[in-house]
RNA sequence: GGAGGGAUCGCAUAGUGGUCUAGUGCGGCGGUCUUGAAAACCGCUAUAGCCGCAAGGUUAUCGUGGGUUCGAAUCCCACUCCCUCCGCCA
């Protein structure tokens, strides 16, 4: 969420907002603009009423019953005006109230104006792609293979984009996850295991709302289930107040994650690579105002990923995306594409995004500053790792002529075995 | 699933229709005293909005939302959360 007061006084950059994010339509910036003014205007007025009817009821208890039967009949004419100015005013405050949460953030300076992901930048590309002297396979077909991933009996239980991971292909998932989670200790963020089923109001704090509402599944008491941990990590302090030395809060969650994919329908059918479930450590900040600071930590946190991919040997890249490309709260966004061999191409692994204040804004997350001024904290978000997508990475990457699969040097202390082999 | 109790200014508590502009204690901040500290004493102690150069004024907020009333922390309704007990359960 934007300050109103911003959005007034830069109605222009806004609406550019809202056009270069490709979001035309969804929300008429001049509306909420002259639904506000109209909204102060009557407030104004319903607070001088309001004065005026507790004024007339703090002297009605010490007149005498003379003049009280006047001041009664004064109060009661009063009270009939407010409650007509102020159900109007609440009308006007729900307009507003629901607009806002439609006001995209601005994009940073440096992000690329693009439509589609056709506008994105590589900044950087970083590791050696491996050369294989035979035709390598998808992790489908190794795993399969090595009775490792087991889509088939997924599909038969729980229908599309389901799957199994089974015996060394299960343990070498929870060895990645725990690789990562380690490594965000070592860095010193605080290790949480999150609940995942949330009240809505969360999602619309974090921006995932009104937006992404539709990739999203609700229990039938109401609850959404969070496609990332960066839901209930942001949220977290959401209605605190913090103190500036807890800043900056590092937190480090990992938590299955549920996505409807209703977009993708037609999109990577194959394999692990796009389920509606799967499991992803997650890394959160929140920080003090100042978008220096949020860049820097923004890049920070771009690297502790970028740690556990050159961990694991994998050859990546990292895209800067453009305004078409990006959610509507976030400011500026990366992308790591992670080499896949069978599709010879790098697909999208980590999303690193800062916000500033917007997402802070939503979930009232605020702190007090060295002067004791209360603000509202900036908020980024990073994947460290997310399986099975980067399972099938490490699948496909260390694969072996033979079909086996080699583990990660990095990953032996987690597994306890180096190789995964087929059974005889 | 059933029964009961509760939610008040950072914390603990008081407050059952108007002097609540929410009392008291603790904590915190400032001051007096002191070589320094403690103790004692004095003062201050929330958030958001609006008006104002400022001083200040004003509106809202006692878990949330509605209602009754001239007036609600207080009465009524709904909801959320917490606690205790019973049942069930990993």
């Amino acid at each position: 969420m934007l300050d109103i007061k911003y959005i007034k006084e830069n109605k222009e950059i806004v609406k550019k907002a809202l056009n270069d994010k490709q979001l035309q339509g969804t929300v008429d910036i001049d509306l909420l603009v002259a639904t506000y003014d109209e909204y102060t205007e009557l407030l104004k007025k319903v607070e001088i009423h309001r004065n005026l009817r507790n004024s007339i009821s703090k002297d009605i208890s010490r007149v005498s019953p003379e003049e009280k039967q006047k001041l009664l009949e004064e109060a009661k004419h009063v009270k009939d005006e407010l409650q007509e100015m102020e159900e109007k005013l609440k009308v006007l405050k729900a307009k507003i109230d629901e607009l806002m949460l439609w006001v995209p953030n601005v994009p940073a300076k440096d992000v690329p104006f693009g439509e589609n992901e056709e506008g994105n930048t590589i900044i950087k590309q970083e590791g050696v792609v491996p050369e294989f002297s035979f035709e390598p396979k998808d992790h489908l077909e190794l795993g399969e293979a090595l009775g490792i991933i087991d889509t088939k009996r997924g599909a038969k239980l729980g229908g599309f984009r389901s799957y199994f991971l089974v015996g060394k292909g299960m343990l070498l998932e929870q060895a990645i996850l725990r690789y990562a989670l380690d490594h965000m200790v070592a860095q010193g963020f605080t290790p949480m295991n999150v609940p995942v089923m949330l009240d809505k109001k969360y999602f619309v704090g974090t921006g995932y709302f009104p937006w992404g509402s539709e990739d999203h599944y609700v229990t039938q008491d109401d609850l959404a289930l969070v496609g990332t941990a960066e839901v209930s990590l942001t949220s977290y302090y959401a209605d605190e107040v913090l103190d500036e030395s807890q800043l900056p809060v590092m937190l480090a969650g990992q938590s299955p994650c549920f996505r409807r994919e209703v977009g993708g329908y037609g999109k990577d059918t194959k394999g692990v690579f796009r389920v509606h479930y799967f499991t992803k450590v997650e890394q959160v900040v929140l920080l003090p105002e100042g978008e220096e600071l949020s860049v820097e930590w923004h890049d920070k946190m771009l690297g502790f990923a970028e740690d556990i991919l050159k961990g694991l040997n994998l050859s990546y890249r990292v895209l800067l995306m453009c305004t078409g490309d990006m959610g509507a709260g976030q400011r500026k966004k990366y992308d790591i594409e992670t080499w896949f061999p069978s599709q010879k191409i790098y697909r999208e692994t980590h999303s690193d995004s800062y916000f500033l204040d917007f997402q802070a804004r939503r979930l009232n997350i605020r702190y007090k500053d060295r002067e004791g001024k209360i603000k509202f904290v900036n908020t980024i978000n990073n994947t460290v790792a997310a399986t099975p997508r980067l399972l099938a990475a490490v699948i496909e990457n260390y694969q072996q002529k033979d079909g086996s699969i080699l583990v990660p040097e990095v990953l032996r202390k987690y597994t306890g075995f180096e190789k995964i082999e087929p059974n005889k």
